[in-house]
DNA sequence: TAAATATACATAAGATTCTTAAGTAAACAA
DNA sequence: TTGTTTACTTAAGAATCTTATGTATATTTA
């Protein structure tokens, strides 16, 4: 029988609720056409760990935002195993540009809330 | 019969979830105690105009951070009309604290993610 | 080599947080 | 006096996520 134990530093906050979509649109534009796996392993990497997307929402996202024709996906075999290459639309970087400035807006109304005395202008 | 137009710049992003608790915690810390209805204009007005905290998310979540031993509340009477004035207990002072260093985590994590090159150390 | 872990995807059930909507009630402005 | 603002409540439904379960192959470890 084995035991594992959840490690500590991982994101238990509600504060990331909304922003999967944000998060995919950018590391596709960035760096081109990555299947579902990477782009967890991506984020766990960056966030030194503290972020891990869960298949239970990254796929179902995925999914959704191939529908919506943001993204184009392309099945491809790697060592006898399927995977789901996604790659970004022309509709898919004008969303990114639109969720990047609704993250811009959000952190400046954050600080202006949070940090009322920085907020000047 | 009246027509409403829905204003322009009124936020209708989903990165706004899960940030009310600290959002009104942060509020009363700050300025002390303060009724439902003062807090939602005084959110509106900090982001000038662009972010309307909804009655029906507001009053649910204060009831709860009341339950939870965060707020404490006490009516009075005003203009013949009741406000339920909320204060910060030392339980949700902590909370605070802790709700805060949450949003410097996430938006430190947006900005790996976001930005990978300006995320240096 | 058998068991466990990692890779890789899918999806249903349930939780959480929010919006929309409807209701109550009094004060104030047109 | 009609409409708007102030002030609070709560139910229904939407959106997004976690948890859990399932399938399948590859790789590592005991």
């Amino acid at each position: 029988m084995y035991i594992y134990i959840r490690t500590l530093g991982m994101s238990t906050s509600q504060l990331y609720r909304g922003s999967l979509t944000t998060i995919i649109l950018k590391l596709l534009e960035e760096n081109g056409e990555m299947y579902g796996y990477e782009i967890t392993q991506r984020v766990k990497e960056l966030t030194q760990g503290d972020l891990e997307i869960k298949e239970g929402a990254l796929y179902p996202s995925l999914h959704k935002m191939e529908a919506a024709g943001y993204l184009t996906v392309t099945a491809k075999k790697v060592d006898n195993r399927v995977r789901k290459y996604y790659d970004i639309t022309p509709a898919g970087k004008e969303e990114t540009v639109n969720r990047l400035a609704e993250l811009d807006e959000f952190l400046a109304n954050m600080q202006r809330i949070i940090n009322p005395k920085l907020s000047f202008e």
